[in-house]
DNA sequence: TCTTTTCTTGACCATACGGTCAGGAACCGC
DNA sequence: GCGGTTCCTGACCGTATGGTCAAGAAAAGA
């Protein structure tokens, strides 16, 4: 029987391959988007076979929307902890190199969701609306109220998340161009000087 | 006889299918990604039999490089028109202007692109090697000269293009995002607004 | 007009892919 | 050790997809 069960703790096994699965995909969507994908490419790098593989997943996008959604709390995680009691600068400035952070750790991540996004969001769309939306809202009411207090330079905080992202996932979501540009250069700290700079001078009020 | 042959210059009949192949394929890749899209939904879309397709292009990949190819000139248009003579920040400024506005003009030829580097440049990584590190190249060396004699703040320029390329063509890639997060504000606007602010402020000496 | 070349297509092919199934193997509580 | 449940797999299926081909339709020369 498989886990649509509805009370039933999974067995050690069934945590251990799941999570295989679930590494896998990660691995293959992210390189080959959705589509490009297959389910033999995720048996193979999971080292299980294909219908073992749909013994746990019902089926292919079971699969990729389960990762999205199990990524999706880990991505937005850094803007959850902007502290609105701390120093306004200072916590942008620490949310700008998490980012940039998370970029290094977990390209492959950043990868799928760009993915996605790309082609329109056809699977994560109502999690946008339902998880991404207030968040940000949130965070945007935050940051006009430090702008409103004179703690921040004036700007469209919206926007402002945008650049941020942008930057930042720019070092994962194109790795393969940063590194035919950037050869065999410290990609990884001149990118966080850079935008240490940039958004300190752009944020000073 | 296919377009194999030297020296035939193409019939008016030629030209015109070429075209409605070549603007039908990057309508579906740039919203598929490669894998994705398949040869009967371009055959659809361009309003021709799939073997007729195949009577113009050897198959999928060429279609998909040709285009790749094609567009690389004009995706580095405002670049190379970068002025050496004109004021330094001006011509950044308009650099970015530019940029943002091909985003909104040709969001299907950036989604394209975002498609292919984030898959690892598996078709056009020779080309970026050739096309567009010398001209990366030449501009930062450039931005320097700038930046050496006083013209702009002090900054690595490689970083800087990246970051001007990630926060303009965001508006494009991530459109499906952007328009979840700002509804039915005027984003076009907002965006302009908002780099031309952020720019300025960074590269102020 | 007649001939030659270019263009177009329906029918077809081989392969790849997502998914199914019956039955065997491994694990687990007893 | 035994019975029942969970886990696993080889073989198979229907469809989609990239690509081919022979032959007809349209242009283009003459």
């Amino acid at each position: 029987m498989n886990t649509a069960s509805p009370t039933r703790k999974p067995s050690r096994i069934q945590k251990r391959n799941r999570k295989l699965i679930l590494d896998a995909a990660l691995e293959v969507f992210s390189t080959h988007g959705y589509r490009g994908a297959t389910l033999d490419q995720i048996a193979t790098c999971a080292g299980l076979s294909k219908p073992n593989i749909l013994y746990y997943f019902t089926g292919k996008e079971e699969i990729h929307i389960t990762l999205l959604n199990g990524l999706m709390d880990t991505w937005l995680a850094p803007m959850r902890e902007i502290d609105p009691e701390g120093d306004p600068l200072e916590e942008i400035l620490r949310y700008v190199h998490r980012k940039l952070e998370m970029s290094r750790e977990f390209p492959r991540e950043s990868r799928l969701f760009a993915n996605e996004i790309i082609q329109g969001a056809p699977r994560i769309g109502p999690h946008l609306e339902a998880g991404l939306k207030p968040l940000v809202d949130e965070t945007s009411t935050l940051f006009e109220g430090w702008m409103a207090a004179g703690k921040l330079a004036q700007m469209d905080a919206r926007h402002l998340i945008f650049s941020i992202w942008a930057t930042t996932q720019h070092y994962a979501d194109f790795a393969a161009q940063v590194r035919v540009l950037m050869g065999e250069a410290d990609v990884e700290g001149g990118a966080r000087a850079h935008l240490d700079m940039m958004f300190r001078r752009l944020l000073r009020p």
